[in-house]
DNA sequence: AGCACGCCGACT
DNA sequence: GTCGGCGTGCTC
């Protein structure tokens, strides 16, 4: 038996980043199993934490009086090998510590809370019982919630010894149960009650006919007793006085997704479709760690192709794992894998309670669950033996977590399909840059779905030059080709999708009469206008200027900030068409739950002639009414001092387009613009990806842009400007002189929005193609920055950056 | 993170 | 001389 164990704490420090060594008792040797939650103390005094058994052992490198392990918290292991191993990556991939990266693998439920509480240990004057206890002893004892007065003098009586704390870590995770019923006699034995009774009682006797037939070993709801055996609560709680049957604790699932499915069989494929499932097989059969790159239109039945190929990993007694974007996880599209696997399907995502996300992850922990769909964070659920990992829209970048650990989940099901020797398939109708280089490689297998399946037109699409519909109507949101478009389908009784796209919401300015943005003459990127400097600046080099009154391009004075919000253009809109219906779907309004699927639900009743959002209607609202799609700002995002300003763009409009005419109607897109010209444009409304993806690509190779070289992100943040900025110029030199002359360092410089929660954020970004030093001189910044740390600086490392901001 | 130790100025 | 401020190091 181990007496030591490789303890990982709960506490994220740099210092803590390595297992310490606990003693295990002799009374929990037969308990401790690693990947194990224990708690243990750490620290002087009697501070108690919960930390991970990460590892088991007889010897120990530390020549210390070792402490014991106070309490094991989990009857099995919460992490098996796979996901310890997967965390150590991670924490060396993003810079993170360790105890975070299980953090996050691990459902909200298994996270421990830690308690401090102060108790007198002999008898306080009155005055001081009614200052410090007003409310009885012990008491909650949290400095950061108190008052400095009461904390001082608390502390004050613990050094007198007239007060002592004490510590408790809170295990947060329970089982949802309820009462269970099992029958406490033999059938005949109740049948022959049954019949004695049955005159004088008759819902007893019911009661008892019903024990009488239930396996005697199995345990009941009592709810489902109740409602079988045709009683009430009350008759089953006089049946258990009598000693007829026992109530015990039975722990239940709470089920978040309980409507009925009507379950489908797989569908007939198209050749292109049939070729992806055959290779993707192939892969499944073989145990191959094989990827691929699925590349379907909108329409093409990516989804079945899914729904396929894990059907064929769960014929060969493996399990799935597909991923779709947060915003695509909508009841619909569970229910589809729903009525395809049934009970097998185990959902993960943020829109469940903490208990029903520990219940899935329970199912799938144990097994019962197979085929799991999720988010995000569902990369790391605790599935054995899998057979195939799905990632569809692989290019959101809402797959990225945007805090500590920062990872891509696509990195991660690059890393688990290589440990289960199992294929990971990466779909989307316009695959990041990333992903398609990587397929042009040879990294990526392609899959190339170039058929609606249904055999649907394509849209029309039309570009609305809004600098031609300035000069001819005046400033407006709405061109008149749009209206008129609008008005017809009004007329029809057709639905009509209107996107607003609030992504660079009036951070840039553009000239309204030739559609010219500001760029930087360093870094071709729009540069930023900032009104507390009243300045033009660029947040990759730093260039700066002052805010232009003419446009440098054409000398019009019509040069200003751009953007609108959908408030505004709903109440324009509902002027220029008092009749017509207008449902709005923006992060106000769908910030209660579930009032997402209410107004989608609505506009899918034809509650509403116009659906007018932001982004977020743009992806997989599947509406066969709906046969215009109008974008009324597509530039804004391009104004974006972002390197992947044009690939968001040509994304939003491509997928957004894919919304017109999904069925036997043909559909129409306008998109409206003051950059007609823009190739990101011009290729979205040729639905054009492989021009865009060779045009794209030169510009990256141009600006020295991934995919040609990687990046990483270092910011650093302080109350106070020059403590921030000043933290960054050292972080520099001390690249500089760490790292090749072939890494091209950019900054230091303000983020976009450089002052946020009371912080100040400077940032430098550094792209290189080969860096053997970068790691080391990277965790070397990381140790000097625990010394400033307590000072309220935070430096934040991040690979890989989504937004360069 | 949270606690103790140690070094400084301001006080009974 | 001591109380308590904060800066620093350490926690198996």
């Amino acid at each position: 038996m181990a007496q030591i164990g490789q303890i990982l704490v709960d506490v994220p420090t740099m210092q803590t980043n390595d297992p310490y060594s606990y003693a295990i008792p002799t009374e929990l040797e037969h308990q401790v199993q690693v990947g194990m939650r224990v708690i243990v103390p750490f620290g002087r005094g009697h501070r108690l934490v919960s930390g991970v058994v990460v590892g088991l052992s007889d010897v120990t490198s530390f020549d210390g009086k070792l402490k014991p392990i106070e309490t094991v918290l989990d009857l099995a292991p919460v992490l098996n090998t796979e996901l310890r191993q997967l965390a150590d990556w991670l924490a060396t991939t993003t810079y993170a510590f360790r105890i975070t990266c299980i953090q996050t693998m691990l459902p909200n439920l298994l996270k421990t809370q830690p308690k401090r509480q102060v108790q007198p240990t002999t008898t306080l004057t009155p005055a001081e019982m009614a200052t410090y206890f007003p409310e009885g002893a012990p008491r909650d004892f949290d400095a950061t919630k108190l008052d400095d007065a009461t904390v001082a003098g608390l502390l004050k009586l613990q050094r007198a010894g007239k007060v002592e704390v004490v510590y408790e870590v809170k295990d947060k995770a329970a089982a949802k149960t309820t009462t269970g019923i099992a029958p406490a006699l033999t059938p005949a034995k109740l049948q022959e009650i049954a019949d004695k009774v049955a005159k004088r009682a008759p819902k007893q006797a019911e009661l008892l006919v019903y024990l009488a037939q239930m396996p005697a070993d199995k345990v009941v709801a009592q709810a489902a007793v109740a409602k079988k055996a045709g009683v009430t609560p009350a008759v089953i709680a006089t049946a258990a006085d009598k000693g007829w049957l026992t109530k015990s604790t039975l722990e239940v699932y709470r089920d978040p997704f309980h409507q009925p499915v009507t379950p489908t069989r797989a569908l007939k494929l198209n050749p292109e479709q049939q070729v992806a499932v055959d290779r993707i097989t192939q892969a499944i059969d073989g145990q191959q760690s094989k990827n691929f790159l699925v590349e379907g239109v909108t329409g093409s039945g990516k989804t079945e192709v899914y729904l396929q190929s894990i059907a064929q990993a769960l014929q060969q007694g493996r399990t799935a794992l597909m991923l779709v974007p947060e915003i695509a996880l909508t009841p619909q599209m569970v229910n589809r894998v729903k009525a395809r696997f049934g009970q097998r399907v185990a959902v993960l995502h943020s829109g469940l309670s903490k208990g029903e996300q520990y219940d899935e992850w329970r199912r799938i922990d144990r097994g019962e669950a197979t085929v799991v769909v999720g988010a995000r964070s569902a990369v790391f659920a605790p599935v054995e033996n899998l057979g195939i990992i799905i990632m569809d829209e692989e290019h959101e970048s809402s797959y990225k977590q945007d805090e500590n650990p920062r990872y891509h989940a696509r990195d991660v099901a690059l890393w688990r399909g290589q440990y289960h020797h199992c294929p990971v398939v990466l779909g989307s109708a316009t695959p990041s840059l990333e992903t398609r280089a990587r397929a042009a490689k040879g990294l990526y297998t392609r899959l190339v779905l170039s058929k609606r399946a249904k055999a649907q037109p394509m849209p029309t699409v039309h570009i609305v030059d809004m600098r031609e519909q300035l000069k001819q109507q005046g400033d407006s949101d709405f061109s008149e080709p749009l209206m008129t478009a609008i008005q017809e389908r009004l007329d029809r009784h057709e639905q009509i999708v209107l996107m607003l796209n609030r992504r660079g919401y009036s951070s840039f300015v553009m000239c309204r009469d030739c559609g010219f943005v500001l760029k930087c003459p360093n870094c071709d990127i729009s540069l930023t206008l900032h009104m507390d400097t009243h300045s033009m600046k660029c947040h990759y080099c730093g260039h700066e200027e002052a805010i232009p009154h003419v446009c440098p391009n054409c000398h019009s004075k019509k040069i200003r900030y751009y953007g609108t919000g959908t408030q505004k253009v709903q109440q324009a809109l509902e002027k220029l068409l008092p009749t017509a219906k207008i449902l709005r779907m923006d992060v106000d309004s769908t910030r209660r739950k579930g009032a997402h699927e209410r107004i989608l639900r609505q506009f899918g009743e034809h509650k509403a002639d116009i659906l007018l959002g932001t982004q977020m209607i743009a992806k997989g609202l599947d509406f066969p009414n709906v046969t215009l799609v109008g974008v009324l700002n597509a530039d804004t995002a391009l104004g974006l001092p972002d390197f992947r300003a044009s690939e968001r763009t040509f994304q939003l409009l491509t997928q957004v387009s894919g919304r017109a005419g999904r069925a036997t109607k043909p559909g129409e897109v306008y998109i409206q613009t003051f950059n007609p010209d823009h190739y990101a444009i011009q290729l979205a409304q040729s639905q054009d990806y492989e021009r865009f993806f060779v045009t794209e690509m030169h510009m990256r190779h141009q600006g020295n842009y991934p995919p040609y070289y990687f990046a990483v992100q270092l910011t650093a943040s302080h109350e106070e400007e020059a403590v921030a900025a000043k933290a960054m110029f050292q972080i520099v030199a001390a690249l500089k002189q760490g790292l090749s002359k072939d890494a091209i360092i950019l900054g230091p410089t303000p983020k976009a929005i450089a002052r946020v929660k009371r912080k100040y954020y400077y940032q430098v970004v550094i792209k290189y193609k080969q860096e053997p030093q970068l790691r080391p001189v990277l965790e070397q910044i990381r140790q000097a920055a625990q010394v400033p740390a307590r000072h309220g600086l935070s430096v934040t490392i991040d690979s890989e950056p989504m937004n360069f901001m």
